[in-house]
Formats: C-alpha cells, sequence, structure tokens
DNA sequence: CTTAGGG
DNA sequence: CCCTAAG
C-alpha cells in the first residue's frame, strides 16, 4: 500500500526530468543522471538486497526536503539542485560508492572502470566493455526499464529508508497510508507523461517512451566530445539479434573462435564474444542458447514400437494355443489385409466359432477368461501390422473383422448404444487394442453404412470387407430403436447386467 | 474417466 | 484413428 506511494514517489522526479528536459537542453547531465540513480536504487532494493546501501536512497527523499520543495514542484527541485551541486560530483566521482556521492551522480563523469562498476551495480552483473557510451547507455537503458519493476520494491520503505522530514514521506512512513491520497498527489504530477502512479499501468507504453526520449536526446548527451556518435544498437536490439543469428545457425560459438575470448574484468573472467550490429562491433557476455530441454519425442511412437516388439516376440508363442482347427478354414471369411497373420488372428476368428457353441450368458463368462489364456499371446499382437508403422506415432490400423463388428452389435443390442465402457469390457475384454472410442466410431460407421447405402452383400469401396447384411440390418434395426425417441427399456436383462459388471471392477 | 462429435 | 469439449 504505502509501497506504491513510495515508488511512484521515486518515479516522479524523472518523470518530470524527461518533460523538462527538452527545456534544459543545455543543462547539464547531472539534470537527467540524478532520477536514473534513483530509478537505479529503487531496482536493486527490490532484486539484489546486499547491492545497494538502503542509505542512497535516503538521498533523494533528503534532496528534496532540503530544499523545502514538495513533490509536485519537483521541476524547480531540480532546477535548482543542478547548478549548486555539479561541482562536487566530479570530485567525488573516483569511485562508484554511492554512499559517497553527495547528492547526484553522474555518469557522464565516471571512469571506464566506475561505469563497469555501476553498470554491475544496475545489472547484477559484470561488464567487460570498455566503451563508456556503451555502457552509459546500457545503464540509462537499464535505469530506465526499472520503470516497470513492480511495486514489490516497496518493501524498503519500512526500513525507514524514509526518514527524511519530507511532508509527503513522513505521511508514508506514519504507516497506514492512505494510499489512495497518496498516490493521487503524486499522480498528478506524473500524469502529464501519461504514466499513472499505479505499477500496473507502467507496461509498455510508457517505457517505451522514454526510450524514445533518450535514444532521442543522445546526441547532446555526450559532453566526451564525440560530436557525432553511430547510433548504438539498444539492449533489446542485441538480444534479438543474437538469438536471431543463433537460431540462423551460427549459434555454435567455435564457428568463430576468434571472437569469442576471455576477459579479465576486476578479478573476475568474463568470457566474452564480440558481435558486430549495425556497423559497430561490441562485446557482449557469451551466453549458450543451445537448448537445454530434451528434444521432443514422439513418446506414442515408443510406446508402439515396444507393443509391437512384443507381437514379434509373442507371436512364434502361437503355437501353444489350444485351438480347435476347424478356426483356421474360417479365416477366409477374414478380411484380406489379415490373412497372413491367420495365427494371430486365432483368437479372432476363434471366438466367431466358440459364439455359437456358448449361450449367451455362457459366453459372457466364459469369453473373458478363454480368449484371456490366448489374450495373453495374440493380445496387442498383430504380426500383420507392417513395423514401419511403429514410427508413425499413430496407433496402428487394425481393420475390423467380422467378428468384432458382430460383437459391437450384439454388445449394442444388449448394452444399449453409448454404453461403450460396458460393451468393451464385456464383449471385447480379449480385444484390448480396441478402445471404447474405436468401438463408438466403428458403431458411428455402421450406422453410416446401414442408412445410407444399402451395400448388402456389396463390397464397400475396396479393400474393406464386405459387411454381412444381417449384420447391417441389425444395425440399421438397433440405430432406429435408439435414436428417436426414449427406447423402451424393456430389455430389463440388459440393465440387470450392466449392473453386474460392477464386479469386474 | 467416459461420451459425443468433429477432424 | 486422433483430438477435444463436455458431463
Amino acid at each position: 500500500m504505502g509501497q506504491l506511494a513510495v515508488i511512484a514517489i521515486n518515479f516522479t522526479p524523472p518523470l518530470k526530468l524527461l518533460q523538462s528536459k527538452e527545456e534544459l537542453m543545455n543543462g547539464s547531465q547531472m539534470l537527467f543522471v540524478l532520477p536514473d540513480t534513483k530509478f537505479q536504487i529503487s531496482t536493486e532494493l527490490s532484486g539484489n538486497v546486499e547491492l545497494v546501501p538502503s542509505k542512497v536512497l535516503l538521498q533523494e527523499p533528503i534532496l528534496f526536503s532540503s530544499n523545502g520543495c514538495s513533490i509536485n514542484q519537483s521541476t524547480d527541485v531540480l532546477n535548482a539542485t543542478a547548478s549548486p551541486k555539479e561541482p562536487a560530483l566530479s570530485t567525488a566521482a573516483s569511485k562508484p560508492d554511492f554512499s559517497r556521492v553527495p547528492g547526484e551522480i553522474s555518469l557522464a563523469n565516471l571512469s571506464i572502470k566506475e561505469l563497469q562498476e555501476t553498470f554491475r551495480a544496475t545489472f547484477g552483473r559484470e561488464t567487460t566493455s570498455k566503451d563508456k557510451r556503451w555502457l552509459k547507455r546500457r545503464i540509462k537503458m537499464g535505469l530506465i526499464n526499472s520503470c516497470v519493476v513492480p511495486t514489490t520494491t516497496l518493501t524498503i520503505n519500512d526500513s525507514k529508508l524514509i526518514g527524511g522530514d519530507q511532508d509527503a514521506i513522513d505521511a508514508f512512513s506514519k504507516g497506514t497510508v492512505d494510499e489512495e491520497t497518496a498516490t493521487e498527489s503524486i499522480d498528478t504530477p506524473a500524469s502529464p507523461d501519461g504514466i499513472k502512479g499505479h505499477s500496473n499501468d507502467f507496461g509498455h507504453s510508457p517505457v517505451e517512451t522514454f526510450v524514445d526520449h533518450y535514444s532521442g536526446n543522445e546526441d547532446f548527451e555526450g559532453e566526451d566530445g564525440s560530436a557525432k556518435r553511430v547510433r548504438k544498437p539498444t539492449r533489446r536490439y542485441i538480444e534479438e539479434t543474437n538469438e536471431k543469428q543463433q537460431i540462423d545457425g551460427s549459434m555454435i560459438p567455435s564457428k568463430d573462435p576468434s571472437s569469442i575470448q576471455a576477459v579479465s574484468s576486476e578479478g573476475r573472467v568474463v568470457v566474452t564474444r564480440m558481435v558486430s550490429l549495425a556497423g559497430s562491433r561490441i562485446q557482449v557476455p557469451y551466453v549458450s542458447h543451445v537448448r537445454r530441454s530434451r528434444p521432443r519425442e514422439n513418446i506414442m511412437a515408443l510406446g508402439e514400437f515396444r507393443s509391437k516388439s512384443w507381437e514379434v516376440k509373442a507371436a512364434p508363442e502361437e503355437g501353444n494355443l489350444n485351438l480347435s482347427p476347424p478356426q483356421l478354414s474360417n479365416d477366409v471369411n477374414r478380411v484380406p489385409g489379415v490373412k497372413s497373420a491367420s495365427r494371430c488372428v486365432q483368437k479372432e476368428s476363434d471366438k466367431d466359432h466358440l459364439k455359437p457353441i456358448f449361450t449367451d450368458v455362457d459366453q459372457e463368462m466364459m469369453e473373458p477368461e478363454l480368449l484371456d489364456s490366448s489374450g495373453d499371446s495374440s493380445d496387442d499382437n498383430f504380426v500383420d501390422a507392417p513395423i514401419t508403422q511403429s514410427a508413425s506415432g499413430r496407433k496402428l490400423h487394425r481393420a475390423w473383422t467380422i467378428s468384432e463388428v458382430e460383437k459391437l452389435v450384439e454388445g449394442v443390442s444388449k448394452y444399449g448404444v453409448g454404453k461403450w465402457t460396458e460393451i468393451k469390457k464385456l464383449s471385447f475384454s480379449p480385444y484390448t487394442h480396441r478402445t471404447t472410442v474405436d468401438l463408438k466410431d466403428k458403431w458411428r460407421n455402421l450406422q453410416k453404412a446401414s442408412s445410407s447405402n444399402r451395400m448388402e452383400g456389396g463390397l464397400k469401396k475396396h479393400g474393406s470387407m464386405a459387411i454381412p447384411t444381417h449384420i447391417m440390418l441389425q444395425v440399421r434395426e438397433l440405430a432406429q430403436k435408439q435414436s428417436p425417441i426414449s427406447r423402451v427399456v424393456s430389455k430389463a436383462r440388459v440393465v440387470k447386467r450392466s449392473r453386474s459388471r460392477n464386479g469386474f471392477l
């Protein structure tokens, strides 16, 4: 709460500055450097607690208070502070120790080393750049970006950083702040720039605006002399470009070893590399952008492969099955594609033939068991399937056999349309590869086929087996029954059975 | 997880 | 067959 207000205070001056900057074109660098410092401070506090001594933060408020100016008059304050403090700056700048700096810090007067230090303080990492302008620019950019710093920064105000005698600040430190009031008062001055006091509003455009201002002002930023300067790429631009380059394939550092170098900086060795951008070469810390996450793999495919392996392995064992010979003769009934798998498909034909042998009830009780035994080997076993499909990741396509269709139809007639789970459990338990969705899909197809074109005895397209008309008729009948209106639950036994299934669970 | 339906 | 929105 009060936090927000505090942060707002930090923001205000800079905002003002930007505005006034135009007017103060000739003013000393200090003018905009000052606000930067504040920004930095707030940033640091949020991120690295250790880095910035809290007293630095104090400086700001004090600065204002000493002038007895309210925040709303920040512009005036700035103007007032500018000239008098300038002298002190240059001398004190021997070291970037902020605590030692009187009131403001001017990047302009810092040595490269100091700039690097400032850079470190700003970004939390070392830099090896020796380009003053670059450093300054980077630092500024970083500070500016801190505008987006969330309100979390404010934790600071608890630590008394608000010791100043400034009215507004005092108000905050008192605690329960009427955030509304406080913010409001601060908001006012800020609003001209289109920036609100609420962090949420800091998002994008405001920042961009900032950046623009700065880049635009770059021309007179150089007190160092150089009248003309090449526009250096922005930090973002650098990063983006780097990524691009790496994506382009030049991501292998070794590709251009000469560009990489280890630089010793303040006792630390940093690996950097040269990157040419916009005609200039800059040194940037080397960061491997190699994708670390595990490459995407098709797990499904692996699964398929595995099951397929099993199939192959299991197939030979088929011989153990004690199936009755007649089944094989019936294989003629099968789908063309399955012909070669007579051995493996036995199970299915098996059922076909068994069915007539058992009563309905018996079948339900027996089939799973019987098929289970055979299922062990033939379960997911399907020699017919080309191994090449294992890589597709797609489920192996297995043509529906007549026996399967019959079972499906039967199941539907027994349990009703839509009771796929039950049908699967009670009638398809052996066919592990048929999911409830498969059943549903197949039923949908059957229905479609039965309703539309009467292909009785005829062949569908080609390659697909012909479905016995009696089945189609059955399908049509069932379809009719279920679709129209509430289908009669005359089949009490169906209900009964469906209940019993719970035992299976 | 099971259904239903579209892709 | 896959995927996804529903319950």
